[in-house]
DNA sequence: CGCCAGGTTGAGAGCAATCAAGCGCGGTGG
DNA sequence: CCACCGCGCTTGATTGCTCTCAACCTGGCG
């Protein structure tokens, strides 16, 4: 049986890179719009003004963020880099949840813990905030608890999503969803980086590292995708990658 | 391939029955509590006001509630019987998301639309409440803004869990632990009614219809359960079972 | 240069899906 | 009252997709 441990190096980042943050983000937006503009605009600017008493945190691949279990001090934004949600299984497999990219919040959870590992799949840059304070912010500002309450109503619609993915698809039509989702993720929706590994794919989509290897292999010789440097892939026909995602 | 057509009567109740709520929920409660203890206790009592424009709505066996991409115009409360959550598949095949008992909630989305089809697995009666209502009363209540935010994280770990049974468990031991599973949420944990078929529990554990049968069959004559009546389950060796979810 | 983690490729096995048939019970109608 | 029917469930035979086990490749790094 394969354990994580041999996967992914499972340092737990105790000296950990702390930046003070001296230039808050609302500092380098634009000096015409007003607060509540930006407020309606992304509720979520309303936590700024704690980005003074929060943090510029850095992790490295595969450090762990949050442990499932710990108590849900912190919540977290992703500034740039990539993380995992994981759930690891007693005899030493795990499941990949969710992949958070830039903008993308650990934490806002309601229960006293965090019911999930974070991981960073990529060096990645996140902000911290301490929870009690994300919390009263939240509770005295009810567009922004909305918007929480949305993107946790969001992240359960992915998680449906997915669960009709794993139970209903092929390893090929998996994979084609998979790649046209981190597509449309990216600045580029043709040409990407995968800021994971193979495991980490697999482990998402409900396979085993061999069978997204073998299907990657069979896109690439088909002509669907292309694929240097291991990671950066480009979807060269973008149609057969749609219908595999139906018909398999 | 086996449509839903064929495995449930999705049936449109367009003439629903409907009683008035004459009769609120606080009425009957104990008159010694104060508003504040009871809101303090269940934060979601403070829906109970609304009762008044709200209804009691049946809902025969096979009947839909809500369907995915209805605007949410209402959300529901269970107030008996069982309702499943599913996603409908383009081919007819369909995942069952959540099962729901009394006390569950419907459509307490953050997003404009529902985003999965509620049906009734058994004949049920539900409380209906108009959602703008509802969150005028959520936006006015920050304790039960929280609340409902953690029934929404409490759905999206329990998918967290399920997406790990789906992706890493044998059918033995999906089956196994949701055995466990419904006994715990029933009165007696040890024998009580599974209210939905056996294609609504294949489902809902990523499986096809037969596999649950057979190992149903494999649990019965293993000494494991007894069966009565299709549905009425008796867990007859608990340790057997709590065995079966972690080892197969 | 050698090591190592991550990735690829191959051979074979196993578990659950599929296809197919039959059972059992409740309801309905003659 | 009984025969028929349909739905849900059970059981059997077979297929096949993915997992497992194993070997090898590749690129980065000390």
């Amino acid at each position: 049986m394969i354990g994580i441990q041999t996967r992914t190096s499972r340092t737990r980042a105790s000296q950990r890179t702390v930046t003070p943050a001296t230039a808050p983000v609302r500092a380098v937006r634009g000096r015409a719009e007003s607060h509540d503009a930006r407020l309606r605009r992304d509720p979520l600017t309303a936590l700024d003004p704690l980005a003074s008493a929060g943090a510029r945190v850095s992790f490295k691949r595969g450090e762990e963020i949050v442990a499932e279990g710990d108590a849900a001090e912190y919540c977290y934004k992703v500034v740039s880099g990539s993380v995992r949600l994981v759930k690891l299984v007693a005899d030493g497999r795990r499941q990949v949840c969710e992949f958070l990219v830039a903008g993308d919040f650990i934490g806002l959870t309601a229960e006293a813990d965090h019911y999930f590992t974070a991981e960073a799949t990529a060096d990645s840059v996140l902000m911290r905030y301490p929870r009690r304070q994300v919390e009263s912010v939240i509770a005295s500002t009810p567009a922004l608890a909305r918007h929480v309450h949305k993107l946790t109503t969001t992240g359960l619609q992915r998680a449906y999503e997915r669960m009709v993915l794993i139970c209903h698809m092929s390893a090929q039509e998996r994979i084609a969803w998979f790649l046209l989702e981190m597509g449309k993720r990216s600045a580029d929706s043709d040409t990407f980086m995968l800021p994971m590994t193979r495991a980490d794919i697999a482990d998402y989509l409900g396979l085993v590292i061999e069978t997204v290897s073998r299907v990657l292999t069979q896109f690439k010789t088909a002509g669907t995708i292309q694929v240097r440097n291991i990671n950066r892939v480009t979807l060269l026909d973008r149609d057969a990658l749609e219908a595999a995602t139906g018909e398999g």
